[in-house]
DNA sequence: ATGAAAGCGCTAACAT
DNA sequence: ATGTTAGCGCTTTCAT
């Protein structure tokens, strides 16, 4: 078996208890004890036995993530390895581990979440997601487990739920005022599954805009789709099929916004001359697509550490009031927008 | 505190040892104690504690995830996302847990190897890269820990190291031959950082197919790039600058890939007609590129699903012998490739 | 078929 | 300043 304390007690020649406080460094320990036990422990190749302290400390220092039942498709999106880019950065920091989720339905990973608080594996949890009405939610607030959202709760009675998230809202309100300032009359709204929070957010900021410059907001013309890879393509083929197709599209996010460019592309339309293209995300491909799109870059990096360091603040002081953080957006404008020209101009 | 064994047993009437054979299912306790002790764990909703079973059990039934250090870059490319989803799999039917590295460096991650293993945090690790001369890789071996690479370990010292691989020299020799047969023959080679064995796979089969068609590999025409944003581009710029520009490209990944194209795409140089471009690995995106791209589609999911049973194997009997497992690839044609047109056909 | 007791490796309260 | 001891929640001999 593996080294334990007893034997570095034994080679130090002191017990048991004088190594453990050696390990938490206490003041009460003499600096030449100290030196000895340490020497032991080096010449041991000692290490704490991981299981054994949170065992008794009742805390694991460990952080469990929870990515959305659909991960075959959210995996593929480039946001999830992007948030985790920024969790992981914090919790080295804190020194805390991170404990994936591994549950590929919604009912599996719920139970997964239950075993996670239940058997304290994890000192608390991260959700990757926020759906509408979602159980994992609603469980974790009954549990009063620490936890912090990525997004937002949908429900009102959820005011306890500490979150981190973009206002996504108004960044749609914002990139479709821009479209209408170019002079699009005809903007195509490509949302994403209507269970996430962010896919209303979208739509409501996109709706107040249109209403706000005297628009009506048609319904034919806002489409939802969770598949991303057949998703955009399907959209833009029924939008192209109305009797007046849009001229201009609000998609929810960059890797769709690509698989639209490509069934534009097929169409033979092109962007920006004959659409133009606004998506969410700024995620690296964005700006590897031709051409280049303008998009909304929502730092999602910032999103994941943000709420890391939430949940740990929220871990080491279970009391903390309940928190929101809004990490602002940033347009970026890039090469798949431009002013509209009038039908004729094209047609002549 | 949460209820433990125990609550349960006295509850139920009996002593905690049979409380935690009913758990353990054992076959010496009556169908009718079982049922008492069950609706008692019911009833309290008792959940066994994760950390006492491991500290008893020597075992965590967790796997230890280690990703690249440069986790920016490495965590952009959907190759690791997708990598994960095929562990995630075959960890949730073995009801493994996954516990994440979030170290950046080379040296942090090496230190977190340390303590995993040391602190007895996990059962096994799973490397997602082969290095040339890693000094986890080799922390591992002389320590003879469970461990399984995607990849394969460069040094023919390691013999005994399991892992999962494609056969990345004979794909790169594959897609070289094509673009032979298609009568290039000035074809370019971008691969990634020659740190990661696979770089340098790729670039030995490119060289054997050009050296078999009696062609003479030259330097200049090979270049590698590990910044995946800019690399596709600067790479670009550098081969289209030789005297003797190449006509055809086998770049290392379909990311990079992307770049490529929006560098060409910039230039004006059109995919297919005037440059061909392979690359590897066939991600989601590479379809939504415009073009498509003909790609090498090395069952990413398969290479994560099978490490995972290969280790979780090594777990359950340590001696098992080493394995070697080679995931077949499959080239994809998609439109980035065409014959080659003679030079003077395009230029009058 | 079940209970009692020891022990996994560690920490912390209580001695001294 | 250091040692002794109990106990975290569980499993597993060893009894009965």
């Amino acid at each position: 078996m593996a080294v334990t304390i007893k034997d570095v007690a034994k080679l130090a020649n002191v017990a048991p208890s004088t190594v453990s406080r050696v390990i938490a460094n206490s003041s009460r320990i003499s600096e030449r004890t100290k030196e000895r036990v340490r020497e032991a422990m080096e010449e041991l190749g000692y290490h704490p036995n991981f299981n054994a302290r949170s065992l008794v400390n009742q805390q694991t220092n460990t952080l469990g993530v929870i990515i959305p039942s659909s991960a075959k498709i959210a995996f593929q999106n480039p946001f999830f390895p992007e948030v985790i880019r920024g969790i992981t950065s914090k919790a080295y920091l804190e020194k805390f581990g991170l404990y994936l989720s591994t549950g590929q339905t919604e009912n599996e990973i719920l139970e997964e979440v239950r075993q996670m608080v239940q058997s304290r594996r994890v000192d608390g949890i991260l959700l990757l997601y926020s759906k509408v009405d979602d159980k994992v939610i609603n469980y974790l607030i009954q549990q009063d487990f620490p936890f912090v959202l990525i997004g937002r709760p949908y429900e009102a009675e959820a005011m306890k739920v500490s979150y981190v998230n973009n206002d996504n809202l108004k960044a749609a309100k914002t990139v479709t005022e821009y479209l209408l300032l170019l002079g699009h009359e005809h903007i195509g709204f490509i949302g994403g599954n209507l269970d996430y929070v962010v896919t209303r957010d979208h739509k409501e900021g996109y709706q107040q805009a249109l209403h706000k410059a005297g628009f009506e907001s048609k319904q034919e013309y806002i489409v939802y789709y969770d598949e991303i890879q057949e998703g955009g393509q399907e959209a833009v083929i029924e939008l192209m099929s109305l009797k007046t197709p849009p001229t201009a599209l609000v998609v929810a996010d960059d890797l769709m916004a690509l698989g639209v460019l490509r069934m534009l592309d097929e169409m033979e339309i092109s962007v920006p001359e004959e659409m133009s293209v606004v998506s969410f995300n700024n995620v690296m491909l964005s700006e590897l697509s031709s051409p280049p799109l303008t998009t909304v870059d929502i730092h999602i990096y910032e999103l994941g550490f943000q709420a890391t360091d939430c949940l740990i603040k929220k871990i080491h002081d279970p009391k903390q009031p309940t928190k929101k953080v809004i990490v602002p957006h940033k347009f970026i404008k890039r090469q798949t927008c431009r002013k509209r020209v009038a039908q004729k101009e094209i047609s002549s």
